[in-house]
DNA sequence: GCGATCAGTT
DNA sequence: CACAACTGATCGC
């Protein structure tokens, strides 16, 4: 749970992630992702206020956060003051006092966080130095190397300070399976199952929280399933008989394997995605955990493990690192005092370790006896005893179109936003509960660990470790842009007014290095800001925004067609198909039945079911979400989604509407 | 009645 | 096992 107050020593007058007292001043808004312990004060009477007071404040966010947010009733109020920004799309901010007419500039660049759909890490370069914040994160270790905007001219940025989820920065928690790991052991759980009969179903039971989306997905694909949606917080608005073909089973007795009334027998083991974590000197045991006749906990996390979150600390080596959380058991002393030698002024103050070869930037790696094991540290596999580690190759120059103001997204057309049965959604929990509950509860938390495996006909034999790593990205899809020799972003200009050159229409450099964009005091138009020699004429893929007001209408023909997303992370047809699976928050009461082929039936009464689908039964509560930045690499045939196809995409995400899931993911993209 | 906070639950 | 979110009780405005 994030205990940071909001506000960085660096930029004390910009907020992220919480949005009450001291932030109530604030000039600008960030939100790293839509879980509440990170919007604290986000719908607040006195937050409310100050936005119509202060016309020039905007929330800043990835475009999958500000769906996801704007599809609640409860935060609609922010719908022309979020500014959604790109991920890994440099952008610039002018953060002005209102009272002063004080204003200062500042980039931030969002990096995809891998903790839920849409969440994401800022990069701040301004004035008072390069800060990370990085919300809440998982990262498996090697990939902040991977970051190309983590990086300048081949090295990694010099970074001031970093304020760092700390969740699982516990000697304890040293090890967590990767996802990937974990997805193997979870598929090949539900494959020996479901593989059994027809009548052999899985029913996932996952937590109120979204993030659960790699896994979904990733079983969908898999296995071709069909999923049944149990939505327990009354996101169905409709009879329980209604929602799932009666020839199958009665919908309430789903998730526990009960005989349907009409006939047919469903044999179902429940799988509970949950953190299991090992020790340094633990040998890693099975992802799957048999917790009873019948269920399973499998692991999953959200966070980085310990050791993730060193090699992560270490890669960065920032002059300071802050703890955003302090795990339970343990105080801020102890996090800092492990976070400390992992930082340069620790390691230049008292250096442990002799740097052996040759350093394009300064920087030691200590030795740390608890850490420095095996194979998990690659440190000194490389022929250079300390190896930059980053991988952005020099790359070919490829120059930077024109990013438009990102605001544009704030158009959307309402009636996606607009899910239905947001009112009758709360009615109906009652006795969506009640029905639910009804259930024998198989995979109740008194049910003890069972070693040896029930036999019986439902038996599955447990599925072995995984050690494949099924989650290998495709990184090249990382190094296609050049901007290798662009560092102008670490030694950021002064505030410098943005000067003269005014025009009212997007402007591109005619070397398309640059386009600046900043709008100035006028609402109505936008302006180019010549930046001449201040050194912004290399930076390149940089967005100019101005935290001051604009109106929404003019925001459009900025978009059009001239905005290039990064592959990487922003892939369209997992993101569908991950939207598929989640209708939307309560105010879906879709209930999905989606087959491989493509129709996702809104699943009713008398329709039939091919018997030879399997199903799988998902139970979530109604917080989840669509979507993912988790590592899901590009597939190879991807290509790039228009802007078009993105706004349709993160709107999808957002409300959960059904999305026709086609054969693949690329042709998602055709919608 | 609403929101904030805390404790307990899942 | 934690996490994120929910529920209910309490308190103050």
């Amino acid at each position: 749970m994030s205990s940071f107050q909001g506000q960085m020593a660096e930029y004390p007058s910009i907020s992220i992630d919480r949005f009450d007292r001291e932030n109530l001043r604030a000039r600008a808004y960030f939100l790293s992702h839509c879980h509440k312990d990170h919007m604290k004060g986000l719908r607040a009477p006195a937050l409310k206020r100050r936005l119509e007071c202060s016309l020039k404040v905007y929330l800043y966010c990835s475009p999958v956060t500000k769906e996801l947010l704007l599809t609640s009733p409860k935060y609609r109020f922010w719908e022309k003051r979020i500014i959604s920004i790109e991920i890994e799309t440099p952008t610039q901010i002018s953060l002005v006092d209102e009272a002063s007419g004080e204003k200062e500039e500042i980039v931030v660049t969002l990096l995809p966080a891998g903790h839920c759909p849409g969440s994401v890490m800022f990069l701040f370069q301004g004035d008072n130095g390069t800060v990370l914040y990085t919300g809440d994160f998982r990262l498996a270790k090697g990939e902040a190397a991977r970051m190309e905007l983590l990086h300048c001219g081949g090295r990694v940025k010099d970074i001031q300070s970093v304020y760092l989820d700390t969740t699982f920065c516990d000697p304890k928690f040293y090890q967590i399976p990767s996802r990937g790991e974990c997805l193997s052991g979870i598929l090949e759980l539900v494959r020996s199952w479901i593989t059994r009969s027809p009548y052999h179903v899985v029913w996932l039971n996952c937590k109120a929280a979204y993030g659960y989306e790699y896994l979904f997905t990733n079983l969908s694909e898999e296995f071709g399933l069909q999923m049944v949606q149990c939505w327990a917080l009354g996101t169905l608005g409709r009879e329980p008989g209604v929602c799932v073909a009666e020839e199958y089973f009665q919908w309430n007795k789903l998730p526990c394997g009960i005989t349907s009334k009409n006939r047919i027998s469903l044999h179902t083991i429940s799988i509970k995605p949950s953190t299991m974590w090992f020790g340094e000197r633990t040998r890693k045991t099975n992802v799957i955990v048999r917790t009873g006749e019948s269920s399973y906990r499998a692991c999953f996390s959200f966070h980085s493990s310990y050791s993730e979150i060193k090699d992560f600390l270490s890669y960065i080596s920032p002059v300071n690192a802050y703890p955003n959380v302090i795990p339970m058991g343990t105080t801020v002393d102890k996090v800092i005092e492990i976070l400390k030698p992992l930082c340069r002024s620790s390691q230049n103050t008292e250096p442990k370790y002799k740097p052996l070869g040759q350093l394009k930037r300064a920087r030691t790696t200590h030795l740390d006896s608890e850490e420095e094991e095996e194979e998990e540290n690659d440190l000194f596999d490389d022929p250079l005893p300390v190896p930059l580690r980053h991988k952005v190759p020099n790359q070919q120059t490829h120059h930077p179109e024109v990013f438009p103001m990102t605001e544009v997204s704030q158009n959307q057309p309402e009636n996606l936003r607009q899910s239905t049965g947001c009112i009758k959604a709360k009615s109906m929990k009652t006795s969506l509960w009640a029905n639910f509950i009804d259930c024998e509860e198989s995979n109740s938390e008194s049910e003890e660990e069972l070693p040896i495996p029930a036999s019986g006909q439902g038996d599955p034999s447990p599925p072995h470790q995984q050690k494949t790593d099924v989650e290998v990205p495709q990184w090249d899809v990382f190094f296609k842009r050049n901007d290798d020799t662009d560092c102008s972003l670490e030694n950021f200009p002064s505030s410098t007014e943005a000067g003269g050159s005014q025009s009212p229409k997007l402007f591109s450099d005619s070397d398309g290095e640059s386009t600046h964009i900043s709008s100035q005091n006028s609402s109505q138009s936008t302006h180019i800001s010549e930046q001449g020699s201040q050194g912004w004429d290399s930076q390149s893929d940089t967005v100019l925004l101005s935290s001051q007001e604009r109106n929404g209408g003019d925001s459009s023909s900025m978009n059009k067609g001239s905005y290039r997303p990064r592959v990487k992370e922003n892939l369209p047809g997992s993101q569908m198909e991950q939207n598929v699976l989640f209708p939307k928050d309560t105010y879906s009461e879709d209930v999905n039945v989606v087959s491989s082929a493509g129709e996702p039936t809104t699943v009713s009464s008398g329709k039939h079911i091919p018997q030879e689908r399997k199903l799988l039964t998902l139970s979530t509560n109604a917080d989840s979400q669509s979507s993912s930045d988790f590592e899901i690499p590009a597939t190879p045939e991807a290509e790039l989604p228009k802007q078009e196809h993105l706004q349709y995409l993160y709107e999808k995400l957002a409300t959960g509407e059904s999305i026709v899931l086609k054969k693949r993911k690329s042709s998602l993209l055709d919608t």
